[in-house]
DNA sequence: AAAGCAACTGTAAGCGCTTACATTGATAAT
DNA sequence: ATTATCAATGTAAGCGCTTACAGTTGCTTT
């Protein structure tokens, strides 16, 4: 008697086609178990009713998504969109769909996340480093969720991971800028707190002050949020300090941006009177002047093996295999030497 | 007999709580329905179990998800980003998750990506512009998905939406530009084929040209992707021609910035040589130097906006109301006057 | 003390699919 | 001609929830 007519059935579609729900069922998933009149009957039965298959149900019945559900911090920088692009391209050649949420760098958030995710019926799921509680850890294994972790790789961690070292990688660039006579060194990051790419970076600049006789207690690394304005603040702070960094190391390219801002404010030349450097190698970087020198990071390719690999994972129902990509430094015109009168 | 165990259900913790199902749902879904001691027993059993409820069964029986879907063109630059952040936050205040996806600038892209988020559920949908085919509107009235059009406002358009009017934006740039003595006059915009927001901003060149006696026809856009490398060699064939333009308009930042560069590749000083102007105010435009004139898109307070519309839509089972927010002019450096020995 | 109520709780019918199993009707084998 | 075989199709049992409706209690009324 009602007016509002709901979306068309399978049972429309069989009623219409005079076949039963099984057969038109196997026209949608399996053609070729059903004879060719017959399908082309439940085809026209389908587009004459417009019919979409009802995907809860579908999922109830069959326990297969075919979404795969993908976490990152933020999408307000760049970061992880190249990366993610790839991602959801390799997901789109294997017949996945990806589902993007972000957490604001908030593991409260990420947690409320993946459970919607899950719940949602993603067949596997993408996370960004390593550090989670235990107890999400715990839950996605007693839901049976494939999980692979990007933009990090740790061989000893509870999941596999797919990408870089970015303690060896801070390193490398540290090294090479130390190596140019840098004494008074200085780094901006991002939270460390529950962020294990940020630890690991300021640990690179550690390791590379170590090596070169440095004491790696000395650097107290500023953390702010990743964000233009904040690294900009930061630096002009750090400059207004009574012994001045020659070299400020910034945990990425959006904070490095920042510091380039905060020199120009301060009237200051980069290289020429202090050196910034940055990580991730975004468009960013090439943009600004001087160019940013930074640590490349391979997103395309990390993306695209974090599809194959997450998509065996589901099909194969196998554990995942970790894989370190290589990350290397860029050098470009934001980095000087030490004039030899300071030290 | 097999080892594998099925994460616990509805059922289960009825089991173990010692009541029915309905009671279990009834302590989950409205708490106050049932008695202290009960609900007491339901919500250790849950605890014990490690109960999630099965989102499918959920979304079967009561046909809502508290799920929004967004698709945008892009997450490779910022251009979305703030506003679907503040989409996002909206979203989360009142109870919903936020799922995204990205077309790549794709009309069949993104057409599949909305019946997924549909067949997924989604309550309703927040799309980018207007231009797509009726059939995929047919396509959400019959399914009853609320729509609502972001990044751009008109009034006619099937679907109500909130934004800006590209058009009158632009003009009004252009119109500033032009009464500083600008005669020659480029653009680079983005592909306008499916893109109304690109069509409308090169419209408003168009009409401030025509207000200023100039011939509208007489600009003949260069379209190419959104991407900095892609702004940067349009620019640079732009200024090959035989009749070098004075002012550029850039369909958005991120070409703007790519012009900037092109600029700099060329030795051409930006604004005494050439002038270029953005759109959307991304952080960009002040992060490049010279910093960008361009047109600020208000993109928290719409993605705010877009949260609540929504939502109402969703709740109240009402037609959406369009608005037309401001987008202002800002004045930077990236435009200058034009020599008075020049036109 | 009987009836009327309100407040909880239980029963069970779907929601729209998939799929194991049953049935049917041809064709092939004997 | 009879039976085995097999491909195509149908039947119906779930999948894990929500919710209308039907009890069941224990009070308050009269």
């Amino acid at each position: 008697m009602t007016d509002t007519q709901n979306p068309p059935t399978l049972d429309d579609v069989a009623r219409v086609a005079r076949v039963s729900t099984a057969t038109v069922s196997r026209c949608i998933n399996d053609p070729q178990m059903v004879t060719e009149p017959t399908r082309k009957r439940v085809d026209a039965a389908i587009k004459s009713l417009g019919y979409t298959p009802n995907f809860a149900a579908r999922f109830m019945a069959a326990k297969r998504t075919f979404t795969i559900g993908a976490i990152i911090p933020t999408m307000e920088n760049a970061i992880f969109a190249r990366g993610l692009q790839a991602f959801q391209e390799g997901l789109h050649d294997r017949g996945y769909t990806l589902l993007v949420s972000s957490s604001a760098y908030k593991a409260e958030t990420e947690e409320e996340q993946i459970r919607t995710l899950v719940a949602r019926g993603a067949d596997g799921l993408l996370l960004i480093g390593h550090d989670r509680s235990q107890a999400i850890y715990d839950y996605l294994d007693q839901q049976r969720v494939p999980v692979l972790v990007a933009w990090t790789y740790d061989e000893a961690a509870r999941a596999p991971s797919i990408g870089f070292d970015n303690r060896a990688a801070m390193r490398a660039l540290a090294e090479k800028v130390i190596a140019m006579g840098h004494r008074r060194i200085a780094m901006i990051s991002g939270a460390s707190g529950q962020n294990d790419r940020a630890r690991m970076r300021i640990a690179g600049v550690r390791d590379a002050m170590a090596a070169h006789g440095l004491d790696p207690a000395s650097l107290t690394p500023v953390e702010v949020p990743y964000d233009v304005k904040e690294g900009a603040s930061a630096f002009v702070d750090l400059m207004g300090a009574a012994e001045k960094p020659s070299i400020v190391f910034c945990g990425n390219d959006v904070l490095a941006v920042g510091a380039l801002r905060g020199a120009q404010q301060l009237g200051l030349n980069v290289p020429g009177d202090v050196s910034i450097t940055g990580f991730d190698d975004l468009e960013l970087a090439q943009v600004v002047s001087p160019e940013l020198t930074t640590v490349h990071v391979p997103h395309r390719k990390m993306g695209m093996m974090a599809a194959e690999e997450l998509v065996g994972m589901i099909e194969e129902k196998r554990q995942g295999v970790s894989q370190n990509l290589e990350a290397n430094v860029v050098n470009r015109a934001s980095v000087g030497a030490v004039q030899s009168n300071e030290g």
